[in-house]
DNA sequence: CCATGAATGGGGGATTCCCCTATCGGGAGG
DNA sequence: CCTCCCGATAGGGGAATCCCCCATTCATGG
């Protein structure tokens, strides 16, 4: 993660913004804020997948605003072919879900910052700017959990599960209950609850309902 | 459901609307869009229960705009409870939500129309003026829909969950605890508790991991 | 060799789960 | 008007889990 410097140079006059959000009332919002800012302009607006790489292709924008669930394809796939294609162009992930999931996936997709829509009206308009400097944009809460996992080689990814802790989480996230993990590996069930702790610090996770909603996602997402 | 006339005359001047919705670039693009109206005036914002049902009784408002998931407290009970105090006030429900699974919830709750977030942008304007005219407003497709099912609806999934039980349901998809939906929802642990168990009862769920990991999925398919 | 980490478990208090029952208010039907 | 049913609320109580401690064993690499 660290920060390269082989950005563009800031736009001369306005910079332009695409906004990819399949809230149309959303981009409204998005619009009316950024249209208040002299030196912002909107250069497009797109709900889906396809929209948004041919617009940015041809619009050619400095920032693009993505939110992660889109009308068509979904948007952190958006971002890795937006990083892969034009790796020039800034990308600012602005989603409703879950910092704690989202934002480090987003960052290593490609993106500059990522922010929630709950802190949007009032930051987004900072991160547009941060993210034009070649800065990282990310809450404050946000850079706390990142930047302290730097120290860890990886981020809170499931990669860094043990073999054990996987197959716990694995069955986990096909709504196995504890004691029957604990038959299925013929384990305690204390040690299962031990592998759960592990996994939910490893994985930075604050509560049980937290764990199995990630599992579920995780396993859902591999299928 | 009959449609009673016994309404409000409409407002000489400007109609003054409150917005109702947990996402500030939401309201954003709600106050763009009205803004741009001459005879409608956007007279306030909440994005909770306690700050709606307080505007609403200070600013007296011909319409609100009230979106179904809210920061504090859920958009359902918002509607049921201005529908009683101030029975005078239209409400215009506005939802990311399926359409089929809550607009006739939104009406029988005592709203006066129904609009989607994905059409919001086109039709709020034409909706808060159908509704300020006595009419309900709903979308072609639901107005067939809500007419004909007058009758029955049907049994055996999430359809079959009361509104209450909804909420918590979808609660309950987002990750969120028990004790955490009981102070969002403003209840008991014990009433979250007995909800939970008339979901799992209903949709025929084993166990609480099952009942988090179909929530979870469902909340994920209309994200 | 011994520091480290993975795998296995336990203690114990807090919380949740799960099956009961119970009240209360509103709407459907007699 | 007056039951009867049901949705919403909530409590009791025992079992299960959660969650933060900790201990032991065993392999592996520095």
């Amino acid at each position: 993660m660290a920060m390269k410097k082989n950005d563009l140079i800031p736009p001369a006059g306005q910079a332009r913004i695409l906004i990819v959000d399949d809230h149309p009332l959303v981009r409204a919002g998005f619009r009316a804020l950024i249209g208040d800012e002299p030196d912002l302009a909107v250069c497009g607006e797109a709900s889906g997948f396809t929209d948004a790489m041919r617009l940015a292709a041809d619009q050619q924008p400095d920032v693009v605003i993505v939110d992660l669930s889109l009308a068509e394809g979904s948007g952190l796939e958006l971002v890795k072919h937006l990083h892969t294609r034009l790796p020039e162009v800034r990308l600012l992930v602005c989603s409703m879900h879950d910092e704690s999931l989202f934002a480090e996936r987003a960052l290593k997709a490609g993106a500059r910052g990522y922010i929630n829509k709950q802190e949007a009206t009032d930051h987004v308009v900072d991160a547009v700017h941060q993210v034009l400097r070649g800065e990282i944009y990310l809450s404050d809460a946000m850079t706390q959990r990142v930047l302290q996992a730097e120290g860890g080689v990886q981020l809170g990814s499931v990669e860094a599960l043990t073999d054990r802790e996987l197959e716990v989480f694995s069955l986990i996230g096909q709504g196995i209950g504890t004691s029957r993990i604990a038959e299925q590996l013929h384990l305690s069930v204390k040690t299962v609850e031990s592998h759960r702790e592990k996994i939910k610090k490893k994985l930075k996770l604050l509560s049980a309902t937290e764990l199995s909603r990630y599992a579920t996602q995780w396993s859902l997402e591999r299928n």
